[in-house]
RNA sequence: GCGAAUGUGGCGGAACUGGUAGACGCACUGGAUUUAGGUUCCAGCGGCUCACGCCGUGUGGGUUCGAGUCCCACCGUUCGCACCA
């Protein structure tokens, strides 16, 4: 052993020794309470590991090294979500194979994550793009489908030439690919959806069952949207018979509607429109057919065209104009509404650009001068439900649509159906095929018709159905994507006949949806996993992962869950039932202020945007750019930093997202390099709450080091082998707790300090008792675990420190003998008096009264009143 | 615009159900050790004041003997959603 702490040493010689010895293989006991502690698998881009990553992955390490010390049957896993756009665009650049590129950045992110010493049983590591992983992927899409779940549809879609994929609308941010920021447009073409809509009251009602943020759930229930409503139907004055179906949430206003909406898509368009008003309409339907999303987002002004036409009103029987306006949607309920002006606002907006009437049928309360009227009241102008408040009137007016058949409750939901399929290569293939229509071999070109609406799944025998080797991986121009042009593999002859494969894969979302399930029972080659497994491991205990993935992932994973839960492949309603986000740690804090050409510094206020993301001067115009200024350039004055060279120019100090164009990215492996992997896991640990936001500080790291070097140096000095006494023994026991319990809350930053506190107590300590010594080292293990190890076997013990029980504490002992006891006068702190712990109030009282701080603010004073917080407090309150 | 989170020293952050604000660490200052730098150790470190003391948790009000903590209004920052009928 090396006199000095050497993390470059030490670190690989327990990480050598873990992997030979096993020690994070999940244990087989069943007698040993489970805990399955999951962390957010990632996708091993080329970039390699970001210190975002280790945040989330050593907290959970240290939950876990605590639980097995504590006699736990830990599963605690690690895998690679590595299907994705990357590898494929880098294929498509340089002819590697997806498959290479993704193999050999799994290689650098494992090593770089087992050089942090993180506790994984990596026998059951996993690969989303495994076949043996993919045969089961496909295998549930296929109980899916026969469950009636996966169907086809031609869908207007977000075509992205440049990436040769359809995109979700998630993943279009202002028009452009959310990856790359390419262009969109807007194409209609056959996808595979998933039915999620069918699960979208119980994705909602068992939010109640998970212990996960509020954030998070509240966005999940947006993301759903699901309100309560009616549809009504309104005749049409053909004669047809027919009627424009539209869903309202406030039945309640029928007698207020005075006209109604249709989106520009809508059926109705053509039928309603009149023919003098035929070319206003077309051309309006037109124009906002050609709008991008962007520019609708971007007009305030709401748009519209009378079609002419007229529906019957159901109650009242007057006639209704109709208005075709792209401020009501198609995607959502009937494309149709009920235009209300008197109580809701964007109706009141169309009816005041378009000079139409406005009928308030809720009496808003006195002194309302606002537009639109919200909030409740009594029904007025509505006949049979004046008087009644609005849920009241609601409910009479759904009795009375149903009753006279004019209309039924409906339940709406923002959520759609999933499209599920990619026009791309590197994901997995759907397994299903299609008879094909053919006098020749559609591989040599002959004229071919494909029977898309007759789909045969792949049987389950032929499972996993691989993807084939291609040497070009380009898109290609046919929006039905790569695997389009793998005619060998695409089209197959069985019993005489010609069939087509499906060509689009599933999305990346495929793999993630069902991983932790696999992690319980990773090499099952005749079924996803055991029912036992299940049994034993479900649900995921902890589940730790960013904010980022709040809705889509987890969404998509419960509503995979809740299918499999239908099908009895697993018994827990929920998969995740605690689920923690860790912040984002961004780059360190940066000073920056605006610099003219000459390089001069220009106040905040003089600069303006400059409408093209850059800034300009106010007064002369002149273009202005963002300067970084090095932190011994600034100073604090008051409540702004300021330039200490130009005190008038502010300063912005902030931390920034760490990317790659800024240059403020921090490797770990530097880090590592530089302090020791243990040094990095606390440091990150240490930096603030797990949940925060928070920025890196290259020089913070030193604080963290410094205290691993003494905790070495501590177990280097001499020791008694008395067994702890006095105050140090309450200290002992008071830390045990602390660590405890901030470990199960998951709140290392205080329990690294309470480490800190104890380990400069120890320092201290003469003599110094060995037990003590090995009680912070038990202590320290499951934060920094290498030295931890190496300490343990110092102080003469064998390893693996990992197998010694978490130490227990005497609660008792976590009791000081004596307590300070703050004395109060009229609020204001006035004196401390040191005294027995439980000290009687009367005894406490005659102290403080004495207390010569506290004598000169009660003289020649009225005491009206005492309060008494017992071990803490005196409280005198006094008139005159 | 709507929703959520958040605001505490020069910095990251502590503070259990209202009860000693600033734990722990960084940076900084002084001292010891050292040929020197670094390391290590000791001490100090919210502002004002010679001091008694006063002020201080984004701002302004309120409740309370007592408010960082509870209530009301506002401001800033971050994240999410964005015409969802």
């Amino acid at each position: 052993m090396s006199e000095r702490y050497a993390p470059s040493e030490i670190e690989p010689k327990w990480q050598a020794y873990w992997a030979a010895h096993d020690t994070f293989r999940t244990p087989e006991d069943p007698s040993l309470p489970k805990a399955y502690i999951l962390d957010m698998f990632p996708y091993p881009s080329g970039a390699g590991l970001h210190v975002g990553h280790p945040e989330g992955y050593t907290a959970t390490d240290i939950y876990c090294r605590y639980l097995r010390a504590k006699g736990h049957a830990v599963l605690h896993p690690m895998g690679w979500d590595a299907f994705g756009l990357p590898a494929e665009q880098y294929a498509i650049q340089t002819g590697t194979h997806p498959a290479v590129t993704t193999q050999a950045n799994i290689a650098t992110f494992k090593r770089q994550i087992q050089s942090l010493g993180l506790s994984y049983d990596w026998s059951r590591e996993l690969d989303t793009t495994d076949p043996a992983y993919v045969k089961w992927t496909q295998w549930i899409f296929l109980l899916l489908y026969k469950r009636g779940l996966a169907y086809q549809q031609e869908k207007p879609v977000n075509w992205c030439p440049a990436l040769g994929t359809v995109l979700a609308n998630e993943e279009v941010i202002d028009g452009k690919s959310e990856r790359g920021s390419h262009p969109v447009v807007r194409l209609p073409l056959r996808q595979w959806m998933l039915k999620i809509t069918a699960y979208s009251d119980r994705l909602l009602a068992d939010l109640d069952l998970v212990k996960w943020p509020e954030s998070t759930k509240t966005m999940q229930e947006d993301w759903i949207g699901r309100s309560e409503g009616a549809e009504v139907r309104f005749a049409l004055m053909d004669g047809s018979g027919e009627a424009l179906e539209i869903f309202t949430t406030r039945p309640d206003t029928l007698y207020g509607a005075t006209f109604m909406v249709i989106a520009p898509e809508h059926p109705f368009v053509e039928r309603l429109a009149t023919p003098e008003r035929k070319a206003a309409v077309d051309a309006y339907v037109a124009a906002a057919k050609n709008r991008s999303d962007l520019d609708r987002k971007a007009a305030k002004e709401k748009t519209g065209v009378a079609t002419g036409g007229y529906v019957k009103h159901p109650i009242t029987g007057d006639s209704v104009p109709v208005w075709v306006a792209d401020y009501v949607l198609m995607g959502y309920g009937t494309g149709a509404i009920m235009a209300v002006p008197g109580q809701d606002e964007r109706d009141w907006e169309f009816a005041e650009a378009f000079d139409l009437p406005i009928l308030r049928t809720v009496q808003p309360e006195p002194g309302f001068d606002g537009k639109a009227f919200l909030g409740d009241g009594p029904a007025i102008n509505s006949d049979f439900l004046n008087g009644l408040p609005v849920t009241e009137a609601k409910a009479k007016m759904i009795a009375h649509l149903e009753q006279s058949g004019l209309g039924t409750k409906r339940v709406e939901t923002r959520l759609r159906d999933w499209v599920f399929s990619r026009q791309r290569y590197w994901g997995e293939p759907i397994p299903i095929y299609f008879p094909v229509e053919t006098d020749g071999d559609p591989r040599q070109g002959a004229a071919h018709v494909i029977r898309y609406d007759q789909p045969i799944p792949v049987d389950e025998a032929e499972l996993p159905l691989r993807l084939p080797d291609l040497e070009d991986f380009n898109p290609g121009e046919d929006p039905a994507g790569t695997l389009a042009r793998a005619v060998d593999w695409r089209f197959f002859q069985k019993d005489g006949k010609w069939f087509a494969r499906e060509t689009n894969t599933m999305p990346q979302w495929a793999g993630s949806c069902w991983y932790y399930l696999r992690f319980m029972d990773p090499k099952n080659p005749d079924a996803a996993f055991s029912a036992e497994a299940a049994k034993r491991w479900l649900p995921v205990d902890l589940y730790v992962g960013g904010a980022e993935h709040a809705v889509l992932h987890l969404l998509y994973a419960r509503f995979w869950h809740k299918v499999l839960q239908d099908a009895g492949l697993v018994e827990a309603p929920e998969p995740f039932g605690r689920l923690v986000h860790q912040g984002m740690i961004l780059g360190e804090v940066e000073y920056t202020a605006f610099v003219d050409a000459s390089g001069q510094p220009v106040a905040k206020e003089d600069a303006r945007p400059d409408g093209d993301g850059g800034f300009k001067r106010a007064s002369d115009g002149a273009a202005l750019k963002v300067q970084r200024f090095p932190e011994e350039a600034v100073e604090k004055k008051g409540a702004v930093t300021v330039l200490k060279a130009q005190p008038a120019i502010q300063v912005d100090a902030r931390a920034h997202k760490m990317s790659k164009s800024r240059g403020n990215v921090i490797n770990p492996d530097d880090v590592v390099k530089a302090h020791g992997a243990d040094a990095l896991r606390l440091f990150e640990m240490f930096l603030g709450p797990l949940e925060a936001v928070k920025p890196w500080s290259t020089g913070g790291i030193q604080g963290v080091a410094r205290f691993l070097e003494r905790s070495w140096a501590l177990v280097q000095k001499p020791m008694t082998g008395e067994a702890p006494s006095g105050e140090l023994l309450r200290s002992l026991h008071k830390t045990i707790r602390k660590v405890t319990e901030d470990i199960e809350a998951l709140r290392f930053n205080t329990g690294i300090s309470a480490l800190m506190i104890l380990l400069n107590e120890l320092a201290k300590a003469d003599p110094l008792p060995k037990e003590a010594v090995e009680l912070h080292v038990r202590l320290l293990h499951p934060f920094a675990p290498h030295l931890a190890e190496e300490l343990w076997e110092t102080l003469g013990h064998p390893p693996s420190l990992q197998a010694v029980p978490w130490p227990a504490y005497d609660p008792a002992l976590c009791v000081d003998a004596a307590v300070t006891v703050a004395v109060q006068v009229n609020g204001k702190l006035r004196g401390k008096l040191t005294l027995p712990a439980g000290v009687a109030e009367a005894d406490a009282l005659q102290a403080a009264k004495a207390d010569e701080g506290v004598v000169k603010w009660l003289e020649g004073k009225e005491l009206v009143k005492t309060i008494w917080v017992p071990d803490k407090l005196v409280s005198f309150v006094v008139k005159g």
